[in-house]
Parts: C-alpha cells; structure tokens; sequence
DNA sequence: TCCCTTTCTAGACATATGTCTAGATAATAG
DNA sequence: CTATTATCTAGACATATGTCTAGAAAGGGA
C-alpha cells in the first residue's frame, strides 16, 4: 500500500512507559519523546492522539504489565505470594525501571490537581486490582488455615496496598535498597504472626 | 529609609509552600506564584533568589512545620502517641492542605531524576526526622513494658514511615478517607499485638 | 520641600513547549 | 515505470516559561 512505519508501536509505547515512569509527565518533552520512542512528532499527534494520548496507552501498557507479572502470582500464592511480591518490591539492580518506583503512583501524585479525569481511573483500576489480588490471597491463606476465620481480610489487603506504595516511594528516592529490605523483613514478621489467633 | 516590602515574608513563603504542596514544582509557574503570594515577579528573583530559591524555602518551612506539630507530639509519646499519629494522617476536611498529601513525599517523586540535589536532602532530612520520632517513641514504649525486650524498634520504626507515606499518597489520591481511616485502624491493631511477647 | 534609597510595575527577552503544515520519501498496485 | 497512498522530515506557529531591565512609585532623612 505504501510507505511503513518507522516504528513498531508496541516498543514504542513500551519505550514512552520507561520514560513516563522514569521523568514523569510534565517533565517530558514531546522532543525527548521522539528520541527515545522512535516516533516522530507527526506521528505523536496522528497515530496517537499527541502526548496525552501516548500518556494513556503507556498507563495502559503499565497495567497490563502488572497484571501480567506480579498480580497474577500473588492472587494465587496465598501467604507465601504476599511474601514474594513484598520482597520483589525491593529486589532489582540499578537497570531495572522499578527503581522509579510505581508509574501509577508517581502519576497520582504529579496529577492529583490537573484535571485528566482518565488518568485517576486508570491508576484507581491498578490500584483497585492491586487490592483485589491481595484479598484473593488473603482468602486462599485462610482457606489452607494460615489465618484465623475472623480475620478482616479487606483491611488487611488494604494496609498492605498502603505500605507497598510507600514502599515505591523509597525505592524511587533511591535510599538504599538495603533500608528497604529490612522494612520488608519486619513486615514480613509481622504476617507471620497473623497465623496465630487472637 | 525607603519604600516597604508589599508582601509579608514569612506568610508569602506559607503561602508558596501551599502552592508547591497543591501543585507541585514543574506545574506551577511564577505567574501563579505571584497571584497566590503577593510576591511579585522582581522580588521572587532578588529577594527568593527565582523560582527555586522560593522552592527550597517553602521545603524548609515544611520541614520546620513538621518538627514543630506532628513530630514533637509523636517523639512523647510511646505507643499512644504513635496511635496519635497516625490517626492524625487521615483526619482533616476538604479544606485542609495535608489533602494534597505530603509535600516532602510529593517532591521527591516529582524530583527524582532531575537534579537539584539540595531537594533530595531535605527531603532526607524530613524522613530522617520522622523515622527518629518513631524510634522515640518506640523506645519510650519499650521503657513502659509496652513492647518486649528483643523488639526491633529501628525496622519498626521504618515500617511505620514507610507506611505513612503510603497513607500519604492515598490522601493525596483523594480516595475516600474513610478507606485510608480504616487501613490505619488495622494497623492500629497490628501494634497492639506488639505488646504480647513472642 | 528635595533627595536618596528601596521596592514595585510593566514588559522585554530568549528559550522551551505541544501542535500543525507542506513538501519530500518510501512502498505497493497496476 | 508510473500513480497512489501512507508516512516521514523539517520547520513554522502560537503560547508559556523563568529571568532580567528600565522607569515609576513610595517611604524616610535633611
């Protein structure tokens, strides 16, 4: 038909998500854009609706990502998923884009007064999700008997949606990972004592 | 001698604090700083030293507006005044500023690849303070038997601020309060069972 | 009152931004 | 090979930004 395009959409929008999450949104040109997606700024504007429309397909590509990595072992993993995804939040080396911490929540905070009513439905959906995979693996702990029957599995999932974004926090401000971990470790103690009843 | 200031330094710094907690550094321009702290665009630069002299102003005055309510009360306080605390993170109406969160927690993920190392240490020096205060307050609590001997305070008093600053960014998020209210009170419970010994 | 100093008002200035346009460039169909 | 279509390159464009400048305004000392 004619001419192809000079990039391939799915790293693009992959490649605009590392740069989003790394810088943020205000804070990236459409120029630093174009240098590090491979998309040219006509078709920034033609093919993805310009910097906001970008912006949206790398929140969406980032939900996806999470869905497909971390949520999916922690809604089956029962305590012991709750423990790995907790420690995953503070493995990885200084290549590894986590140590930007969580595009949802940088987004949030950098967005929370600028109108883009989309954007705060897509990080509540992450966010939302993120929750629902904790309760499902609450259920499953109290189902193999790891928790007491009256245990409040959905202010549970809660807390530990809380302290996982704080989490993201730290990792993103790039203290050192080892403080971090310690922070997990204690944490991790004390869901070890949820076995016990009351 | 010669003609008065027309602004009141000390309220005008308030006031590009609340600015700076509301919009962030990058989304808010000297032309909104100039309606919002009667600071005008001349002496925003020889007075303030530009936008980010203005900028590291407001963060000390955050800092020292910190040490001086929530952190003072936290440090006397053993486990109560951690309650306190806490509790005090998702209290406030729609008019209160901490609803934008935490200006310190905002600025380091807004900041985080972009230079100005002066921010990062203060932010440092923010969370130093408050990791400090729940020490104190853990120790105190450990003088009055409210915690056992072998308890880990400094992993602890961590996982406390790690968790403040998740509560954080939900405030800012705007979700529901009575959600973040709710995670605070399940944490709450989770330190009452620090008092029975292992 | 006049003078001198400090501060303010108004706007110039260079730069950076996101979007849009016109002509060049590839790729395919006939 | 030519025509047609889709895409790209290069840059114009209006707007927004942070800083700086020149002249006006205001206050106090003589």
């Amino acid at each position: 038909m004619a001419r192809r395009k000079s990039y391939d959409r799915d790293s693009a929008v992959t490649a605009a998500m590392h740069t989003f999450w790394a810088r943020g949104y205000s804070n990236t040109g459409v120029r630093q854009i174009e240098r590090e997606t491979g998309i040219n700024r006509f078709a920034l504007n033609t093919e993805f609706n310009g910097k906001t429309g970008l912006f949206l397909e790398a929140l969406n590509a980032y939900l996806a990502m999470s869905r497909e990595t971390m949520l999916k072992d922690l809604s089956a993993g029962g305590l012991d998923g709750i423990r790995a995804f907790l420690k995953g939040l503070v493995k990885g080396g200084a290549s590894d884009p986590r140590r930007y911490g969580c595009l949802m929540v940088n987004t949030v905070i950098e967005n929370a007064d600028l109108g883009l009513e989309e954007v705060r439905a897509i990080a509540t959906a992450h966010f939302d999700a993120l929750q629902a995979s904790f309760e499902d693996a609450l259920r499953m702990a109290k189902q193999n008997s790891e928790l007491p029957l009256e245990f409040d599995i959905p202010a549970a999932a809660r807390t530990l949606l809380t302290f996982s974004m704080g989490v993201e926090v730290f990792v993103r401000m790039q203290e050192d990972l080892g403080a971090a971990q310690q922070q997990v470790d204690f944490l991790l103690s004390l869901i070890d004592r949820w076995t016990e009843t009351t």
